[in-house]
DNA sequence: CGTTATTATGCAACTAATTGCATAAACCGT
DNA sequence: ACGGTTTATGCAATTAGTTGCATAATAACG
């Protein structure tokens, strides 16, 4: 399981509170590992009962009040020790493409408009990559983190440019059969 | 939630016994869409008693022997209502790619095999997914459930192309970088 | 000041998915 | 006929993830 491995990593990347982690995770780590404030105050709760991160000491709790977190040693090595470590790929699963498949048997009526609606979708998050790419990535020789942090980026781009380009063909496709199918 | 209609698919384009759909979603369904027997077994059980699909009337149940299901109308008409309507997309969760943002901090040693093997893995994905291109699919003119499930395949040919190409550039990308990070 | 909106934290219930195990029949060699 | 393997179905417990709601502090508005 990755959640807390997500946060750790970001509380390395710098020290938070829930409300701040979860706008970190709408955001950056978000795009390949995305979660809810629910499941991150929960796991925030499990990392310091573990003794992988603490409340930073500066901080007075209180209910409602803001909490910040910071990475233990112990929390480091943890994470340190599960980046590599080898790990399964896990099965993936794509409610769009079991949908393609559906439709083969029961009918392409009414795909046709969702399906430009997860090509907007994924051309707008392609724009977003570039975006962060021409703003952060500037060309020229960096650091170990940098480059890995691009390699990431880069796994998004090609990924959404992908996602693009078939939603184009798909729509194409599915715009030129006749509607009915077997229905 | 998408597994009951991934067996309302399976099931209409044959019909089949549970662990038969065990067998065929760790082939072609479980490309997109992966489930264990365990899940397909409750899922049936559902499903049937939903009044979606039935156990074929020429076989007799009983504990440990075959027990095959076929579509009702009513399943029809469900597995139509959802390829039809609108979904939103549901947020990916990729562990390598988190994985690499961890190593951006904790350092990457040991990253390397498993990316290697990772590489393996999708490449020997890509072939498959070609070898049943030029099995299932030969050139010329198609019927429309035909050409669907060619533009599903070639989702999967092109995502593992995808993958294959990014992964040889990580390889190359975290073997040329100093081993330690700042562990 | 008092009321409303926003920020921030969190619990509880539910749904989905995974893991590990149990059972039973069929098939297969000896 | 027996013991072992494979095929097939299924239960139970656990873990992961989602949804809906509750609470408290603070800011903002008149």
């Amino acid at each position: 399981m990755s959640l807390p491995h997500a946060i750790l990593t970001a509380l390395l990347e710098k020290p938070s509170s829930g409300l701040e982690l979860t706008r970190r995770f709408d955001r950056s780590i978000g795009y390949f590992w995305s979660a809810t404030h629910q499941q991150i105050y929960r796991e925030l709760g499990k990392l310091e009962a573990d003794g992988l991160i603490r409340v930073l000491p500066s901080e007075q709790p209180a209910r409602g009040q803001k909490k910040s977190y910071e990475v233990l040693p112990a929390g480091r090595t943890e994470l340190a020790r599960w980046t590599s470590a080898s790990q399964d790929p896990k099965p993936h699963r794509d409610a769009l493409l079991l949908r393609l498949r559906a439709a083969a048997v029961v009918g392409t009526a009414g795909l046709e408009a969702d399906l430009r609606r997860h090509l907007e979708l994924h051309e707008r998050q392609l724009a977003e990559y570039e975006e962060i790419e021409k703003r952060d990535f500037p060309p020229g020789r960096d650091g170990t983190d940098v480059r890995l942090r691009h390699l990431v980026l880069r796994a998004g781009i090609d990924l959404e440019t992908f996602w693009t380009q078939w939603l184009r063909r798909a729509v194409a496709d599915v715009a030129e059969l006749p509607d009915g199918g077997p229905t």
